[in-house]
DNA sequence: TTGAGTTTGTTCGTTACCGAACATACAATA
DNA sequence: TATTGTATGTTCGGTAACGAACAAACTCAA
């Protein structure tokens, strides 16, 4: 299960940031990665709640979000195969504010706590790519709080769409617009309304819980900046374009 | 100007990092630090541009927004004397998307951006120390975007006063009710409207742009969660409760 | 195949904020 | 003291999203 080499960029669906793990680096940590399965809507942590794995999503989608004292959420960021769950095991305060969501089912590895932790104290390379990552996810978390205040809703589901397009493979999406809402922090009924608009634009398709994106240039006309903004930073930043 | 000896946390003025150094890691940036006067609106980082220094906030207060392209804007964070501004020149990134202004007007210290670099690949305890805040600064985004989403004018003008007056001595802001609309990326009018109400309320009172807070414990009841919860992620990951 | 549960669609009144235009008040200085 | 610029206050129509209640369509299991 846990791929055999030294990986390397060739295979889309290995973990990016795995893939980009110097040849010494990845035998240390090898032996101690599992494969998990994770299912839609299972929790990897909780709000406040301690961390034993960091994560790193080969096929799944994670979504990071805040659940307020109401009840009420909002995502904070999504994770997908191109990093990690559980930045804060190794930024030094063992828990977040947030909870971490599977937002699309699908495989993982995971890897004990203590190794990565053992990696930052060594001030390996490891520690160099890890905190670029964690920047990248702090342009998407930014871009998100600018989107919440001054963006429409039919924009941040162009974004949010193409944000989770872009983590998986193929063009369909399995979600029922009860959690779009949830991650967008809107009411159901209104992302109902702006599905409707993209498919009467011949932009998805809807079909209870299955969304197939039709025109992927459609969305990025149709979105806001935002989107650019982080795809851009990703790029900038991630191993793809990185010697480490 | 540059404080003479390893500074403790007795002067509440300092900055709270720099105080935090270990004597080994303060001696040698010591000779390097400079001390700034930062007026306010000056601009000490353009998104995307390149970071020659990093700034530690004395009783300066500094705000991290950004900048749409049509001109709209809306703030991620505010560091004051907590903190520094200028994390992605050790999280690898040399640039950010957003852009850093001084939001009240005082004074700060300057350090070449070589040093914090230095640090970071000699490994030291500063690293803990610098990725800790980096990560209470997250929190922060992360509680701007929930609160952008879900919460009201009123209690965003809150919370952001708050915000400010825990960065600052007094309790007076200097700062006219258009520049908070920038701030908090909404209408001046609707900051007018909101600053009228705490007014009649009792809680502030305000005169071209000079903002004294009458009743702090009114401000804290009328805001939303999100003040709350950033206030104590930064009490349980910052230096005073934190041996390095 | 009937019925229960889930998902999506529709409607209606309400609200918070927007955009614009304008009025007032204060401050600086000529 | 008059003038100019800046900061704040007021109003009005418009709109995106909300809350609630309900209808329709699909799925699955009894």
């Amino acid at each position: 299960m846990v791929p055999p080499h030294p990986p390397t960029q060739m295979n889309a669906k290995i973990n990016e940031l795995l893939a980009a793990l110097p040849t010494a680096e990845w035998e240390r940590w090898r032996p101690k990665l599992e494969p998990v399965d994770m299912q839609l809507g299972q929790v990897l942590y909780e709000s406040g709640g301690t961390m034993s794995h960091v994560y790193f999503p080969t096929t799944a989608i994670v979504s990071l979000l805040y659940v307020m004292e109401n009840g009420a959420s909002a995502e904070i960021a999504v994770v997908g195969n191109e990093g990690l769950v559980g930045i804060s095991l190794f930024m030094g305060g063992e828990s977040t504010s947030s909870r971490a969501v599977v937002q699309s089912a699908g495989d993982a590895f995971k890897l004990p706590a203590r190794c990565v932790k053992e990696e930052f104290n060594r001030a390996g390379p490891v520690v160099h790519l890890l905190l670029r990552y964690t920047q990248a996810l702090i342009t998407q978390m930014a871009q998100t709080a600018v989107c919440n205040r001054h963006h429409t809703l039919d924009q941040q589901l162009c974004r949010w769409l193409l944000l989770s397009m872009d983590r998986l493979e193929g063009n369909e999406l399995v979600m029922t617009q009860e959690l779009i809402a949830n991650m967008l922090g809107v009411r159901r009924e209104g992302v109902t309304e702006a599905a409707i608009r993209l498919q009467q634009a011949g932009l998805i398709r809807y079909v209870r819980g299955h969304i197939t994106v039709l025109d992927r240039e459609g969305l990025e006309s149709r979105t806001c900046e935002c989107y650019a903004v982080v795809k851009k930073e990703y790029d900038r930043l991630l191993p793809a374009n990185t010697a480490i």
